[in-house]
DNA sequence: ATAAGGCTTATTGTATGCAAAGTTTTGATT
DNA sequence: AATCAAAACTTTGCATACAATAAGCCTTAT
């Protein structure tokens, strides 16, 4: 399944670095200079800075140059917001259509965590959090809802790597994980929900404290060049 | 506020006809066709395309003549699911923001709804039902979540005006909007998140039921041609 | 009659050139 | 030295030409 145009392989490539963080908020993207850097024509780069434009990642005011989207903190909070709730649907959902298998990878995502958390590991911390919530997008057997909230996911990524490697953070999501899956065992989707919505919210509000005093110019939202 | 560039005109008015019903689901859209209807080159016209196809109304298959996205009845069932929460978080926002003004302009638009009604008048009672929702999203104060919530009205606004017309529907609407808003009135945020993510998923399951039980030729969704 | 294969045609993907809008630099004037 | 204006330059928006791929059609063989 890979990508066979150009401009699809571009627009991957990006999006592949900014979620990463290689490419910061505020990053100029010229056309001219990625064609010229990846060998092709502007015509594939325009299309593929006009999709991540559409998705959210890119901001492409018209007649100006585009640059990685810088997202403001109060915005940052009501993607938090908007977040918490779409996951916690996935976990309501989750609760009543889980299989045994799935729930299985959950306790074991739940062990990973502690584990990378013990032999301190945020990167494996990071990806083995990704799964845990994977594993329920898929439990919730929605794949609109997944796309929807991957996509919100994506789109806070350059941010929260932020707060993620903190210890304090890293501790807490592991109990609201397990409040999390503590519900769902006993089928209590209500709960699950409201568990789920609670642990992104508090995410949210943790990383919007972390930027919001943090000075200006050490935030790499501020338009770097 | 116009759209200065061709590509940005001709995404709105493309947007336009496809949330009005004039360009049905299925419907091919040619980039050499359009270009020539609209007296314009073919790059304004893919990015129009590739725009329309990111937020979901166009499917852009690569290599493959864009058409009118088609919904499958589960995946609008997903869709109606998805908004009754989004639309639910405003209602519950809305509940402990919502100014005086704003409180008196819901009233307003449920006394609109009841003369269209009693008048027989469909699309004013489509278009005053959607600035009752409209109203409640600015109260949210949440520009993010509102931007969520019309997308997703937006994409599945081509299958909805089948039901909206509905006699039984309109009474029900009624009614549950005025659940709505006594939620709100005592101040009950969850009692009015409830009601209307209720709301939103009592329209999608009517809509679901009346595309399913069609024989699939009537369905408009059907690739026509 | 039907299916398989190749050829023709239609349509999308990409490159390049030109025009228009925006940005920066430079210079003149106060 | 500071400010404003204009010109030079940079960068995006659009048009057109060409290349590549997929779709449709016709032929042919079984």
């Amino acid at each position: 399944m890979a990508a066979i145009t150009r401009a699809e392989d571009l627009k991957q490539t990006l999006e592949t670095k900014i979620l990463s963080g290689e490419l910061l908020p505020g990053t100029r993207l010229d056309e001219q200079g990625l064609a010229h850097q990846f060998n092709i024509s502007r015509t594939p780069v325009r299309e593929a800075l006009r999709q991540l434009g559409s998705s959210g990642l890119v901001d492409m005011r018209s007649r100006q140059t585009p640059i990685v989207a810088i997202i403001t903190v109060q915005k940052l909070i009501q993607m938090f917001e908007v977040m918490a709730e779409l996951e916690g649907l996935c976990a309501r959902l989750a609760t009543r259509r889980i299989t045994s298998q799935q729930r299985s990878q959950l306790l074991r995502s739940q062990d990973d965590l502690k584990e990378s958390l013990k032999t301190d590991e945020p990167m494996r911390f990071y990806e083995v959090n990704r799964e845990f919530h994977e594993v329920i997008y898929e439990a919730a057997s929605s794949e609109f809802l997944a796309e929807q909230t991957r996509n919100l996911r994506n789109r806070v990524s350059p941010y929260r790597r932020h707060v993620t490697a903190q210890p304090g953070r890293m501790i807490a999501t592991i109990a609201e994980h397990q409040a999390v899956i503590d519900a769902m065992s006993i089928g209590d989707s209500d709960a699950a929900a409201t568990a789920m919505r609670r642990h992104v919210n508090l995410l949210g509000d943790s990383l919007a404290d972390l930027i919001a005093h943090l000075p200006s110019d050490m935030i790499e939202g501020t338009i770097g060049r």
